[in-house]
RNA sequence: GGGUCUAUAGCCAAGUGGUAAGGCAUGGGACUGCAACUCCCUGAUCGUUGGUUCAAAUCCGACUAGGCCCUCCA
């Protein structure tokens, strides 16, 4: 397996730490709205990320962490909390809406066919994990306390720009006017890791804790969670390209320095979904949820298509169009396996099945090729493979590319007697030559989505959703 | 200003030194009462420009364009 390392800024082979298990840790949803499809995208990749590890044979542990606490509010930065500010619009307390967009968000996953991780862990659960951090942060010389709050003191860790590539004096501070600066700070770029005296009043949630009744900063959640479920050494950490800096920057100097050795190997970071413009954010104000999508008639495994064509590492560019071309493409591709279906026949041959396993799993060993994985898929369908042992390849591809590729609606059987009902009408007045009945009959079962097909073998038909 | 990534046909995209996979769309054909479905055929010298090499889309340099990050973000 191989696997672009942000650490390195190459494709590296994928050795984990313990053979037996890999360890894998994924940035999590903040939970004050319901997702975008952007980050859709990038829990599609480490969906993927995930399943072909498992189908390459590896034991995979894998945690996300529940933002449920402590992120700042939209583009101006001077109002409170995220989820503060949700909560006040909508008239409810803070871990209502919490509660109410984790389970949107579980909602979401599953529609898209993406496996829970093993473990989730919402941020207000490991208070005192992060107390216990940040107590053994501050005894080393790593934290100060200055105005009330806790900083890691980013001199104190000489690699700090290593995973950014930057260098101390490269960065602008806050070189978007509607940042302030905080002049409790020794070093611009420390960060915060405990907060008693925040600019953000009314915070919501606090706890006691030996540096006073506040809470924890920002990046100190992801962290803990990560080394309190999977251990002092973590194989891959992914999130989106904009956590590079300084969200994950910031989680390897705390926790390097609270473990006192190097602490996750691989680091994955996926790309963005942008639109003609550019960035599409959630906090841009512009609600493009997996919910729109749905009132505007996409499948959700649609907008999964049309992610994996793609690569996890460039940036993918959303349009209705693009949509429309995916929901082409997706429905042509089932409509392919169900005639497969329809015909099956032979013995599975696995010594034939195994080329095309070798080549899917090749193309996901190569950095994650999910356009090379579907190519194989297609390459399968176009072979001279019996029917039979495609459908198992298809099958076996899809514990990875999750596309519902088998899921065909059960039809009700009143609905289907219907439909046979009116196709049989539709064939006698075609024999009649009465082609205005035809079509007419034709059409009515078309504005119920009914799709009719004439074959040689006779007429058969697809109900779509 | 700095960092970082990207640049292949209308769109998505494979390619990791030996003369451009695949998918969707388009056009043509077969099938059909007409359609749809299905099947067959149909397209690019790889942002520009130098260099390395017998050989480059693939390596190196420059340039151009664009994305993202520089304390909310996936």
């Amino acid at each position: 397996m191989k696997l672009y390392n942000t650490l390195s800024k190459k494709v590296e082979e994928f050795i984990p730490y313990d053979d037996n298990m890999v360890t894998m840790y994924t940035c999590g949803p903040t939970v004050y709205y319901y997702a975008h499809i952007g980050n859709l995208r990038t829990y599609i990749s480490e969906d993927i990320l995930e399943k072909g590890l498992r189908y390459l044979g590896y034991n995979v542990k894998r945690c996300m962490n529940i933002t449920d606490v402590g992120h700042l509010t939209g583009d101006s930065d001077t109002g409170e909390d995220k989820l503060m500010t949700a909560a006040k619009k909508e008239n409810k307390s803070v871990l209502d809406i919490a509660k109410f967009y984790t389970d949107a968000f579980f909602k979401d996953l599953e529609r898209l066919n993406i496996k829970k991780p093993d473990i989730i862990s919402p941020a207000t659960e490991n208070i005192d994990f992060y107390i216990k951090m940040i107590s053994k942060l501050l005894d080393e010389g790593y934290a100060y306390e200055s105005g009330g709050n806790i900083y890691f003191d980013t001199s104190k860790y000489e690699d700090y720009y290593k995973l950014s590539g930057r260098s101390k004096n490269d960065l602008f501070v806050a070189v978007r006017d509607d940042v302030d600066i905080d002049n409790n700070k020794k070093n611009p770029f420390d960060f915060g890791l405990w907060f008693t005296n925040s600019k953000f009043k009314d915070q919501e949630l606090k706890w006691d804790s030996p540096f006073g009744y506040g809470y924890p900063g920002w990046h100190i959640e992801c962290s803990a969670i990560a080394i309190q479920n999977l251990g002092e050494h973590l194989d891959i950490h992914c999130g989106g390209v904009d956590n590079i800096f300084p969200h994950h920057t910031n989680e390897i100097a705390q926790s390097e320095c609270y473990l006192g050795h190097k602490w996750c190997n691989y680091w994955v970071h996926m790309e963005f979904l942008n639109d003609k413009s550019g960035k599409m954010s959630k906090s841009k104000g512009d609600s493009k949820d997996l919910n729109s999508l749905i009132e505007k008639g996409y499948d959700p495994i649609v907008y999964r298509y049309f992610c994996l064509q793609s690569h996890y590492r460039k940036v993918l560019v959303y349009s209705l169009e693009s949509l429309d071309v995916a929901t082409n493409a997706y429905n042509k591709l089932k409509s392919k396996i169900k005639n497969i279906k329809d015909n099956s026949t032979g013995n599975i041959d696995y010594d034939k099945a195994l080329v095309y396993q070798n080549k899917f799993k090749e193309a996901f060993s190569n950095d994650m090729n999910t356009s090379m994985m579907l190519t194989v898929l297609y390459d399968v369908i176009k072979s001279d493979l019996n029917s039979n042992t495609k459908l198992y390849l298809i099958k076996d591809f899809d514990s990875v590319l999750s596309l519902s590729l088998f899921d065909d609606e059960e039809i009700p059987e009143e609905l289907k007697k219907y439909i046979l009902s009116k196709i049989e009408e539709r064939n006698k007045a075609k024999m009649e030559k009465d082609y205005t009945k035809a079509d007419n009959i034709r059409e009515e079962l078309l504005s119920k989505n009914i799709v009719i097909k004439d074959t040689r073998e006779g007429t058969i038909f697809e109900v779509r959703k």
